[in-house]
DNA sequence: CTTGGAATGTCAACAAGGCTGACATAATAT
DNA sequence: ATATTATGTCAGCCTTGTTGACATTCCAAG
């Protein structure tokens, strides 16, 4: 609030946990999601698609066989929700829904060749801006990034995401 | 694609430019950015707002008497889907919008105490998560999260977020 | 002084993608 | 048998983005 006196004024190194600092931390999350998910849009607006069949694409990608809760469960969207998203890309051919061999009452989600396609030209957009920015910033701060990225992550999220680590 | 054929295996380094790298990094910008929003998002819920209020209350609160051109260029919207979120702000008395001195086609914008509260209210719950974030990852870490998410931002968003660290 | 264009506001209509609630079906679990 | 789980679907609502059209105000240039 007040610029002249910062948040923990402590004789540590503690300057990074200043209030400016916190601000231009929420700004460049802001600005940079902005960009990370720019050139994604631009794609999935030619071919009549949006946000949400990119994340389902992207997750069934990296779990193929995946069922219909347990991507509830990482999207964090209702089923509705979901199923509006999933029915289209099924419809379109990109996803194909099959019954559980243990489970029947599960659905297990693959993509078609043609799904693999799109979330190859979406992570490929996606991969070229996330490398250069990498590249840009060097190993140390790529290091950096993702840590402070774990820790901003809600605990369920984390463990979902720590999940992905392991495969 | 093929998990045994790294993006970039050249002789160095360069081993945080996998496409395995990337994926992660890609994956943890989508989980942190649900954590980052999830805090502001529960208190606007209970005061009937949304994100796009946060945003306007945000940068209103960062540039006071900024004009509505200027908001305009930094959130990437339409001035129409601004000016309904700047209408029930108005209306509700956080904001105040006062015709320019010199050019009175400008309106700019100020917040009221009312919006002022608002503002820290937000602020301060997203300054808790990213403070216990860049407290548990550390100085060094801090640094690299800032450069990494710089280099990922578009041009133009850079140069937005630039001026504000100038301020 | 007139006119062009910029800045702003407003109306209408539409779409994506969230949400809730209710209900149906099938299959597993108790 | 019955309860619960996993999924799908219909209907309706909200926020927040979009386009297009049009009005107002006012600076600035001819």
């Amino acid at each position: 609030m007040n610029p002249t006196s910062p948040s923990r004024p402590s004789g540590e190194s503690l300057l990074f946990l200043t209030d400016d600092q916190l601000r231009l931390g929420i700004e460049a999350m802001f600005f940079a999601y902005r960009g990370f998910t720019a050139d994604p849009d631009k794609i999935l607006e030619s071919h009549g698609y949006g946000r949400a069949h990119h994340r389902a694409v992207h997750f069934i990608n990296g779990a193929p066989g995946t069922t219909v809760n347990n991507l509830l469960n990482i999207l964090g969207v209702t089923k509705q929700s979901l199923n509006r998203v999933l029915r289209t890309l099924i419809e379109d051919g990109l996803v194909e829904s099959h019954v559980g061999k243990k489970d029947r009452r599960e659905r297990h989600l693959y993509l078609t060749d043609k799904g693999k396609s799109l979330e190859a030209e979406l992570s490929n957009a996606q991969q070229h801006r996330m490398r250069a920015a990498y590249r840009q910033a060097g190993p140390d701060a790529v290091s950096g990034f993702r840590r402070v990225l774990e820790a901003m992550m809600d605990p369920e999220l984390l463990q979902a995401y720590s999940t992905l680590r392991q495969d």
